[in-house]
DNA sequence: ACAGTATCGTTTGGGTCCAAACGTTCGCCA
DNA sequence: TGGCGAACGTTTGGACCCAAACGATACTGT
């Protein structure tokens, strides 16, 4: 903890939540989930930035562009689709993620031998060589994101996030 | 705990972490923070679309609209910078969702009349009833989606997420 | 006073993102 | 065997997102 105030329960607290308890106190609201979820976004939307800006920016790489080739570089050839969902976007999505990373010679292409519906995307050799310089870079920013945290928390951490996910993935 | 399993170390790494680990378990990789990391833009990513496809659907608003919507609500008018500093978005990103929703009638817009660089943004009464409306269904939501979370662990999920941002915003 | 600098919101250009429409290919079944 | 529905990737249209350039306004120092 960077200051020195005493640790009373809603010492941590950011402004925000005070001033919406303040707006619509009257609600029946539900403080502790609000906070956890708008922090998520939050915590999302800031360290995207902040990769981007960073580790990502030395190999010119989008966000995106990045999780592409990581599940690539992780799992080997993949059908588009799977790939699309892995990477968490749209089909429509990962044909121009693609596109742009075949341009640049880190992925490849190829109809499927047997089904030609299907597109098969990989990672090139050099797109292999790109993530093995990049992931341990990447990681180690993660690492220093999470500093504050012991492994404990960081288990923790993840393990709550997991939680929702699964909510979130239970069908209708 | 929704499975049966036993409750050793590695039960609830997802599969991902552990193709992760035979693909790179050569290198030096925090996986806790990893998983941390990871998993937060993933919820983020994944319960942003969810939103985007149930609540907000009900009063077309995207993700970032309501954002916006929801600043002005709790904080009522303000400058633009500082409502573009609060929602995390560009002050050029600002520019086009306000326009959008000052065209629906929820927000408006004038200059500060001292200062005529600035612009005041303020929710309409339109808008404010909107989210009178629509922020209790939202933390509904949100509620349900950390429903597996007792409160004592959605504190600890906030404020984790918390430090990350602490160091996400060090200068420099 | 007034030229130079700084700060504001907007505009522009290029990239990302989705849903829906589209053409291609496959599988099913009469 | 041949037509029909389903599944695939791509294209299209619209919203979002940022950095950089821009014009307007305010401040600063001489």
């Amino acid at each position: 903890m960077p200051s020195g105030f005493s640790s009373g329960d809603d010492d941590d607290l950011i402004q925000a939540e005070r001033d919406v308890r303040a707006r619509i106190g009257d609600m029946e609201i539900d403080f502790d989930a609000m906070a956890a979820v708008s922090n998520v976004f939050r915590v999302a939307n800031t360290a995207r930035y902040h990769m981007e800006r960073t580790v990502l920016a030395e190999h010119d790489l989008s966000f995106r562009a990045f999780t592409v080739l990581w599940v690539l570089w992780v799992w080997g050839e993949r059908e588009a689709r799977h790939v699309a969902a892995e990477a968490g976007i749209s089909k429509g999505t990962l044909t121009g993620v693609v596109s742009t990373l075949e341009k640049r010679g880190l992925v490849a292409r190829r109809t499927h031998p047997i089904d030609k519906r299907l597109v098969l995307v990989s990672a090139t050799d050099q797109g292999q060589r790109t993530m093995e310089k990049l992931f341990p870079v990447f990681n180690r920013e993660e690492r220093r994101l999470t500093a504050d945290l012991d492994p404990e928390q960081k288990k923790l951490l993840a393990g709550s996030l997991r939680s929702i996910l699964r909510v979130l993935e239970e069908p209708g």
